[in-house]
DNA sequence: GTCTTTTTGTTACAAATGCAACTGATTTTA
DNA sequence: TAAAATCAGTTGCATTTGTAACAAAAAGAC
């Protein structure tokens, strides 16, 4: 019935990125989770507020490719948790401008920099030139 | 204060992993999900007996790292709709096997075959050589 | 001007998931 | 062999997510 040659899953690029995207991420979610109290789109909102600034919801969600209601409940409870603050716009009263706390950036910058370290130890188990070709093969996979 | 050679979103690999395997699957999930109303869990579940053949919920578990709770409701629901079957051992009455009906086996041989094409389009992004890299490191991230 | 349409963001409800407690079967220990 | 520990699998509950309906503001039609 299924012969050794077939079609495994083990071939399935799917599979194997979503296994790989699991298990990668599994430390860091484990540090801001324990150590912040976030969830992935926490982390992501906080994120995107440090590394580019402040910046509406809408914003955010073109840039990152978000829905709207994942941004607006993690912007939610960034904000009981202090981390950041809105302020409506004059121009347009229905936009809300969106920027970090002292807190925020605070949590920001050591989990940037933990991203970094955290990203290196990944990288390193390849070569640079492995590296550019899977930087780049995902780059195209997650239509970037 | 974030100046445009800083560590980016776009370099982190778990981030670019989570893409990249959301993207790369929406097609593939969209024809599982409509065609045969399966969720993630119950293709994977199909899949395992399709491709290795009958075992237990257990065995599956360790073969493809899915917690026990995912499989037990995959198997529920793929029962239900007689997609598979099973049935208790003798020597372990706490043991099922667990194997695909004819309904079932028809299912996995039309997701297999679509999965290989899909897999297939996927991969024709990229060379021969970009391939083999791609996914020797997605079993090295994924721990495989 | 006012009536309709679009846009921003929130909320409500249903589905999906993770974790821990549970049942029943088997094995171990004393 | 009786009590305790372990193991396979299920269920319940709390958390997370996805979808769609919603309210408020702004823009456009007329």
């Amino acid at each position: 019935m299924s012969n050794s040659e077939e079609f495994d899953l083990r071939d399935f690029f799917p599979y194997l990125l979503n296994l790989a995207a699991e298990e990668s991420s599994l430390d860091f979610q484990a540090y801001y989770k324990t150590r912040y109290g976030m969830l992935r789109m926490e982390w992501r909102v906080l994120f995107h507020l440090g590394r580019y600034g402040e910046m509406t919801a809408t914003e955010m969600g073109q840039r990152a490719k978000l829905h709207k209601t994942k941004i607006s409940r993690a912007v939610k409870a960034l904000e009981n948790r202090r981390f950041l603050t809105r302020h409506e716009m004059e121009s347009d009263r229905r936009n809300e401008l969106l920027q970090l706390s002292a807190l925020g950036k605070a949590a920001y910058d050591d989990l940037h920099e933990l991203a970094q370290k955290y990203n290196q130890s990944l990288a390193d188990q390849f070569s640079k030139k492995e590296q550019a070709v899977l930087r780049s093969c995902l780059l195209k996979l997650a239509k970037l």
